[in-house]
Order: structure tokens, then sequence, then C-alpha cells
DNA sequence: ATAAATATATCGGTTGTCCGATACATACTT
DNA sequence: AAGTATGTATCGGACAACCGATATATTTAT
């Protein structure tokens, strides 16, 4: 996976958000309009967790509660890492703005 | 402009850069090279400054130097405030990779 | 049990990022 | 001044994110 690509941070910050607490889909809407202000379209939404299930980042029960898997966890981990050396300097970013 | 959207960070992240030090095309592509390990190609990072300039978001004499505008300063403002709203737990992120 | 509301899923199309290839301009060397 | 290296620019196309619309499944209410 080509982080440097970055089209798209989406799946990312569901990733992240997915690390934090299991959720369903419409859960997962809900925090993104939280965080974002928008929030996903079900054509947009569900098609990513599909694919991440796909890849064996997440998985659900038949309940369709998402969680991250290990492979899921280190993924975010490498997206971490990727992020904090192209914005190594970001905590003035950070700063800036509260 | 539609930060949610968040197609390539490119253009945000060219704007961080060049906030910090004035540079022209092949400077920024050597700065991109140091921080993400790609080096964008020229049809990459040559339209993006194109659009960047035609936003009136940087400026660039004859010697190709591309500074931030004032407008382009503002810009940079608030794709910060986006990121910090969206990731406002990301300070964890950060913790976890040094 | 039926109806209504909510959640999930799929499909087609649009848009924008990014790249590779190519062409052009400018600066440097000898 | 000619040739070489380096920087700038443009074009076409590939690819993926995202959305709107629509269809289906599941849950909740009556």
């Amino acid at each position: 996976m080509r982080y440097y690509d970055m089209k798209g941070f989406l799946t990312y910050l569901i990733l992240w958000i997915l690390s934090k607490k299991k959720m369903n889909g419409a859960e997962i809407a809900k925090e993104l309009q939280k965080r974002r202000g928008t929030k996903p379209s079900p054509g947009t939404i569900y098609p990513v967790l599909k694919e991440l299930k796909e890849k064996g980042l997440i998985t659900a029960g038949k309940d369709k509660v998402y969680s991250l898997t290990r492979k899921g966890e280190k993924e975010l981990m490498s997206a971490c890492e990727f992020f904090c050396k192209t914005f190594y300097d970001m905590k003035e970013m950070f700063r800036c703005c509260r």
C-alpha cells in the first residue's frame, strides 16, 4: 500500500477511528460527521469498509460491528510513521490552531 | 476549497513547505523526496504549482522562486484548523512513532 | 404481523491526483 | 559559441475516492 499517494484520507481516518472503538457503518459515518463536518454518503463508506475487510484490515461479526485486525493495527502504525516522517514539523501546525 | 475531500495531500504539503522557505520547483521536489521518500515527477509538481498560482495562493518572480501570498497563508491556516479538528486526537498518533 | 425507520449494499458516473513521456527554456561548462 | 546538464512546462491517460441514486436487509414501533 502506498501512503504517499494520499488520495483520500478517508480510509486511514476510518482505521484510526476504529482503533479507538468498535463501530458499525452508521456509527462510523456519525463520527466522521463530527470530525470533518460532513457525513460521508452510504455509497462512500460501505465500499471502503468492504475494501478494508477484503484486505484483512478489519473484521466484523454478524452484527456488522467492525474492529481492527492485527494486520489493521500494523497498517495503521505504518501510516502513522509515514505521517510523522512527512510532517515531522507538524507540531507547529497543531500549535497554531488551539 | 473542500478540505474534507482530501484527495492528495500534496497540495497542502507544498503550501506547508513553502510557508517555511521560498523555493523553486526543483527544490520543492527535493524536499518532498526527503519527507515522503519519493520524488514527485515533473508532471506532478508543475501542474500543482500552476494551479496554486492561478488560485492566488503562491507567487513567483521571474526566477520561479515561489512563496506564499497572504491568501495562501490564510488557506494553509484553514487547512491546519481542519486537520486539527479531524484529528483532534492525533497527538497520540505522533507519540506512537518517536 | 405490518408498517416505518434505520442500516447496509451496489452501481454508474464524475472528478481530481498523479504519473510518464515529451518538449521547451535556462544555466553552466569548456 | 556550442554542447550539456538542469529546471520548467504541457499533454494524455490510469486509477481511485467519492457521491447520488437506488435496492435490499434489518430493526423498531404499533
